[in-house]
DNA sequence: ATGCTAACTTACCAATCGGTAAGTGGTCAA
DNA sequence: TTGACCACTTACCGATTGGTAAGTTAGCAT
């Protein structure tokens, strides 16, 4: 029997490298195939289009996503966002592709937006965050103010790693990427603590 | 006397749309002439390659954003962050082209890194962050850090304003549009009386 | 009037795009 | 053994891509 899953989880890990590094429009089916040392057909086999393979991707992130963020849980919640941004983001200068592919998403998503598969995952986010005790003091507006920040920081400093090191030299960026990790744990200190 | 330098700017200005809105890969030749009204090799005449035109625009944009900057100048270096951040976050309510296509061109830069045209605007917003009392205080790093964080906040939120009405409602993205404003204000006093 | 240049146009190109059609070879249950 | 099915291949398709070549038209200095 041929292992049917794997070869379809193993496109979708090189669909979402690619998808990540060049977009949507900048990844072609040929590209893809050649990554993935097979002809372009073998994933029109198991993607009918190129919009459902992105689509697959996408899911895929977002259980990684929910995951990563399950996998810190802590009894206090402003320990479980602190440790949860934090490695986020020091995981992401090791590997930014997910990083990279929730921006490209969103920088896309006008017809996907419907069936936006992160929800889930920024829900629990939000619910977290209303268990601080600077989160019980405010309305669930300013929660999702607060963690569209959080991650827009986090997401936006990742992506511009490479030009702020092309900007300002590698040494800079190393220095931001520290600093940067201090002002995240500074932020949800002082949200939990307010 | 044909208006040269008319022509050229309106294509640049077409560019810029629809190279925010679909970026690079997503936007061909073809769709810019037919938006601008000519034909495909109108614009190849002043933009030798695909490449070069949106240099261009990327540069015009730089321009931009510097001359929004220098706009707010304020005698009170904390009242002219606080001023510049949120102008610029309901500026981009209105019309989010430039933060998308910011926001594009880190994603795309990797060749177009060591020419990058936003330099100059960064560098002032942190020479007019280290004349903060907060600032003063802190090390450039420090200081970068600060402005990345501001920077990323906001044009994250912009870029993720569609996908926010389309999982939480129009009514929703509405609320935390006021809501991140409040925020901005409150990051740029946090900084700057510490 | 003439020649030069800027600002275009139509015509055309090879290459690549996403996707279809029609097989091919192996594994499986019956 | 047979026949169905799965994972995949080669061959091919029209459409579109970025870009070249060769005009064409207008204004302007001489």
């Amino acid at each position: 029997m041929k292992p049917s899953g794997d070869a379809k989880s193993a496109y979708i890990a090189v669909a979402t490298r690619r998808f990540a590094m060049d977009g949507f429009h900048g990844t072609s089916l040929s590209h893809l195939a050649k990554d993935a040392g097979v002809s372009k057909q073998a994933l029109l086999h198991f993607f009918k289009t190129k919009e459902a393979l992105y689509a697959a991707t996408l899911t895929a992130l977002a259980e990684r996503m929910m995951q990563d963020l399950i996998a810190c849980r802590h009894a206090d919640p402003a320990q479980w966002l602190s440790d949860y941004f934090t490695t986020l983001c020091q995981n992401a200068y090791a590997d930014p592709t997910d990083m990279r592919l929730v921006v490209h998403a969103l920088l896309d998503s006008d017809q996907n937006a419907r069936k936006w598969p992160l929800r889930p995952y920024l829900d629990e986010l939000i619910r977290i965050t209303s268990d601080t005790s600077g989160g019980r003091a405010k309305e669930v507006s300013a929660q999702l103010a607060w963690v569209s920040q959080m991650i827009g920081m986090i997401q936006y400093h990742i992506i511009s790693v490479p030009t702020v090191s092309g900007m300002y030299g590698a040494d800079t960026a190393t220095v931001l990427q520290v600093e940067m990790v201090k002002r995240i744990e500074h932020a949800v200190h002082e949200f939990c603590s307010n």
